[in-house]
DNA sequence: GTGGTTTTGCAACATAGTAGCATTTGCGCC
DNA sequence: GGCGCAAATGCTACTATGTTGCAAAACCAC
């Protein structure tokens, strides 16, 4: 299986940024492009495992960190001291996140950074916003 | 020292809350209110020991907690993994808070929260809106 | 295939936060 | 003022998350 002329997104994304195609990166690129939802270093080992490939805790953090350098992916602190990745899908980090507080889940919400007009105090200056929602994703809301 | 009646700020908070007023939680208060941007539990720390006032890690970790807990202080999650806490001066969490990536600062900016009339996805309940921006800090700025 | 560079894997370390439990302390009550 | 009890502290040990250094392996250009 290596005569492929065929590149997955994935691979394609990874050639893209001058990095080098190895197992490990293309498996942790496809399981953030297909998941819907921002994931912690320690789901994706989880995902990792599950596919069966072998790999390194250390080898992770530094593939996601890779990940987030070369501005494919976007890393994200919670409330718990966990980072969460994802595929930064469009353009530049100016999207928002939406934080479930019942099940803890963390949704990319693209294209819906708000006019964040604000007017600050003298001397800031001001590069980018990061917003972060709050509430209940539509799966826990559906319970209350 | 102790036939005052007149209580401090900080004392008049925690029996407000319903807590014993102890030297580490006055302490750690007097702190927070005295500050002028969020600060990480080991910075908090530091200044108990300056001030010459014993404690403990877990016992600096359990009074910051009680205070957020009582709606006296407010946790947020920063880009390194430590959290760090500031006083919730006004109202409810709304309010956003100012990151300098040059020197790592948090300051709370309040009276700020900004129109976040954002047209959430079908299904997502909003709660509450954080907004962190990102920039250079008037002291940082200046150098530039 | 060969060579050189990137990436991985390992082991050890670092930092942030938590749990359980005995001791101390604030504070209401007498 | 002293007593008792619940709240708070301090200790030790532990977990979770992330980092560093270095040798071995894997990529990929040639």
């Amino acid at each position: 299986m290596s005569t492929h002329t065929h590149l997955s997104a994935a691979e394609s994304l990874i050639t893209a940024q001058g990095g080098r195609v190895t197992r490990t990166r293309v498996a942790v690129l496809e399981i953030l492009l297909a998941a819907d939802q921002s994931l912690t270093h320690d789901e994706i080992g989880l995902a990792l495992a599950e596919q069966g490939i072998k790999h390194d805790r250390v080898t992770l953090y530094r593939t996601l960190d890779w990940l987030v350098e070369s501005g494919v992916a976007h890393k994200m602190a919670g409330d718990d001291r966990a980072r969460r990745f994802g595929v930064a899908a469009s353009g530049p980090h100016e999207h928002a996140h939406f934080h479930c507080d019942r099940c803890g889940k963390v949704v990319c919400l693209e294209g819906l950074q708000p006019a964040v007009a604000v007017n600050l105090p003298g001397g800031y200056q001001l590069d980018r916003a990061e917003l972060v929602l709050h509430g209940a994703c539509p799966t826990c809301g559906k319970g209350a």
